[in-house]
DNA sequence: CTCTTCTGCTTTTGTAAATTGCATGCCGAA
DNA sequence: TTCGGCATGCAATTTACAAAAGCAGAAGAG
């Protein structure tokens, strides 16, 4: 079980573009550089992000990727969601009928709560509070 | 992020060994049959077991695999990380020079926290545990 | 002995992640 | 209204690792 690098890219990019304050629009070419990630990867990834209208894109000169909401108010799930749809630990999680133990399994059983457990520790975080807690670190 | 089958499996044949009880021994082979899956992929999952005294090997005729454990006294999570090694849901955890941003990266932090509380779950849930809530719904 | 079963190591296969490439579309500036 | 910068969308590739299979060898029971 090993956190993506998509997704890892993805929550990396939009603290970035957070970071930067007032909306600015940045090219992804500078997200991209600032955290050392293949811009060709990253686009793919920040389309993602768009259509879940986390940043908001912008064409031509001078164009580049803005939030697209505010950031006390998008939850780590949220990102992490919008680059990789829905989380399911497992392949019966969401589609119970793709195995014939599902009902009584234990492993299902136990998965199932690990999953609750980790979408609340997302879900507990919003970009601002990483962001918040960033900056503890470097005061201190 | 997803649960590994080698993990899935291990769990399964675990509790398969444990519902039998009275610390039989049973061939690999009617594990694997039971549970559906591959023999030798299960014999390297259990190989792995059996170095953490889990379950214990008998060879030769009449020989197969029992319980190494009270299974009152396994975790989950014991099962797990004889399976895979420990937990590192991402790279820079348990290798913190790996990575420059590593001691203020927000994503790091968070993924910490979802590790441990993972964790947490597979620690609070033993094998015994699990075979008694498939009764329980077995009975319903 | 010999048959059965695990053991250790190697190799293959399969699949998804991670990355790259390119033609196209859009936009703002000049 | 043209031009250059930048996102878009899809395709293709490469890489990585999970998943599975193979096989010679050791150990145990009878
Ligand atoms: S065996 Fe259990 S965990 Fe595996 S797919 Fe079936 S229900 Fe899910
Ligand atoms: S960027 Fe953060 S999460 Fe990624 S490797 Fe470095 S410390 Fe870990």
């Amino acid at each position: 079980m090993q956190f993506t690098k998509a997704e890892e890219y993805g929550v990396l990019g939009v603290i970035y573009l957070a970071e930067q304050g007032d909306n600015r629009i940045i090219p992804l070419s500078e997200v991209a550089e600032s955290q050392g990630v293949p811009e060709k990867f990253l686009a793919k990834i920040f389309q993602n992000l768009t259509k879940a209208s986390i940043v908001r894109s912008h064409r031509g000169i001078k164009g580049g990727f803005s939030l697209g909401k505010n950031p006390v108010k998008v939850t780590a799930r949220e990102v992490i969601e919008a680059i990789q749809g829905p989380y399911n630990l497992i392949r019966c999680i969401g589609d119970p009928a793709s195995c014939v133990k599902h009902p009584t399994c234990p492993v299902r059983f136990i998965i199932e709560l690990a999953e609750r457990s980790l979408l609340e520790v997302f879900e507990k975080y919003t970009i601002a509070d990483l962001i918040g807690w960033k900056q503890e670190q470097l005061a201190s």
